[in-house]
DNA sequence: CGACGTGTTGATCTCTCTCAATTAGAGTGG
DNA sequence: CCACTCTAATTGAGAGAGATCAACACGTCG
């Protein structure tokens, strides 16, 4: 197990460092590392008492679903978010986790929530901002499906994924980003049909706005994504703290 | 102002009663009480150094919009409700907050919610609680809007709200529970346009479904609703938390 | 009494879904 | 090396849920 001195999240300039006293919190509740297959589902929906994780390396997906099969992705995971908040308030996982990629996850205790609140308030801090965080990219997805054309969903989600695989690989950009989504994840992902984002993404890349090849997202024309997808502030994400 | 030990959310069976040294510790990051008309904005979208509010009494939303004047109201906010944790972690507010009535509003100090997790650890978990329950009410929300038919939407957010009504309004039951919303409001919460939403709740209000009167919702054929709504659990609310 | 907000209904229109097939690439076994 | 299978992407055709446009009803209020 890689100790938390090497953890591959403290090499990435993103991440806001921790101090001694919360890197040996941080040791202490850390049960083990699990890696997990592309595809796999790391929570059910309905399981019950499932731990905390934060996603290492990879990428998954956060979902809820229908009796029937329907299946809505609520948001996209990427290394240093931070897994399992919801259900641990209560009981059962609201919502399932599978994994895009080959993924590494940290594997904490069960009441390390509670630990991280009471040993180390400024890290119990960062928990709140990870939470709030994480809600407030559900309410982005939730005005995109809720009021946008499939077109703008689309170019939202384009950009968006973008930026967050750009700020982890600091290296890219000209040759694009990371980018495992099957059109059935973007269909999942911002309500739509298969069959209709396949049809929206080929128009758009006929039109030259961007390109996927080979698992990585190429975005040729920013201006018209973004003049699409009507987003208001930009720049870089700022950093951010991990668990 | 009414002081904390008479807060009206203390009267309420719903939440769980603060300790002493928790109560001192509100009473000292309060600043004052703020009563806000039906239909006013208590939070502009894009607003910065928006302070933290817990809604006392009263109904409102929370709401992004697009540049054109396309609206979603991300999730609907009664007594109890806790406010701003999402843009004091940055700087602009991602989404505006609206009144639906004639509403109280317990105003907090501007790094209040640093001193919460610093001074009493256990209500920085109430905090991170709360920001987590918001998220899963809108990974509900969006499931419905993504994945739901207008009829499901409208039987999913009925009964929703028809249970956060009545836990506030314990008495309430046979003659129906508070329900301030408008077709348009329902319209902007699910993604649907408001003729659309007008005709659908029609229909169902004809299959004998529901009833609306009076700013009452009256719930008429529960199981018929569920099974539209196509919910997992059930059961009452748990008690929770409030600052 | 006219303006306004809210609810209601009918008549189109269209965006998106569903159904059906085809293509391309990766992996597998013979 | 070649059939066979599976997944993912692609495209066409037709159907439908929901949007848009247009009126009208009703109650409140200044």
């Amino acid at each position: 197990m890689t100790p938390c001195e090497q953890c591959p999240l403290r090499q990435l300039p993103l991440f806001i460092p921790h101090s001694d006293d919360e890197l040996a919190l941080v040791r202490s509740i850390k049960r083990r590392e699990l890696r997990v297959a592309a595809g796999d589902t790391l929570i059910h929906e309905g399981q019950t008492d499932a731990p905390l994780y934060t996603l290492l390396d990879g990428w998954a997906f956060r979902f809820k679903s229908l009796s029937d099969g329907r299946r809505q992705i609520l948001n996209f995971l990427l290394a240093g978010d931070f897994i399992g908040v919801q259900q641990k308030m209560g009981d059962a996982a609201a919502h399932g986790v599978t994994t895009l990629t080959d993924s590494l996850f940290c594997v904490f205790q069960r009441d390390a929530l509670w630990e991280i609140h009471q040993r180390q308030p400024a890290m119990g801090f960062n928990v709140t901002w990870l939470t709030a965080h994480e809600e407030s990219l559900v309410d982005d997805n939730l005005l995109s499906v809720g009021r946008r054309s499939a077109e703008e969903r689309i170019a939202t989600l384009l950009i968006l994924l973008y930026k967050r695989s750009l700020a982890l690989h600091p290296g890219g950009g000209t040759d694009g980003v990371p980018f495992p989504l099957t059109q059935q994840h973007i269909a999942d992902g911002l309500g739509l049909s298969l069959v209709h984002t396949n049809k929206t993404m080929r128009k758009l890349e006929r039109r030259g706005l961007h390109r996927i090849r080979d698992g990585r997202l190429y975005l040729r024309d920013v201006r018209a994504l973004a003049r699409l997808a009507d987003v208001f502030g930009d720049g870089r994400p700022p950093m951010r703290p991990f668990i």
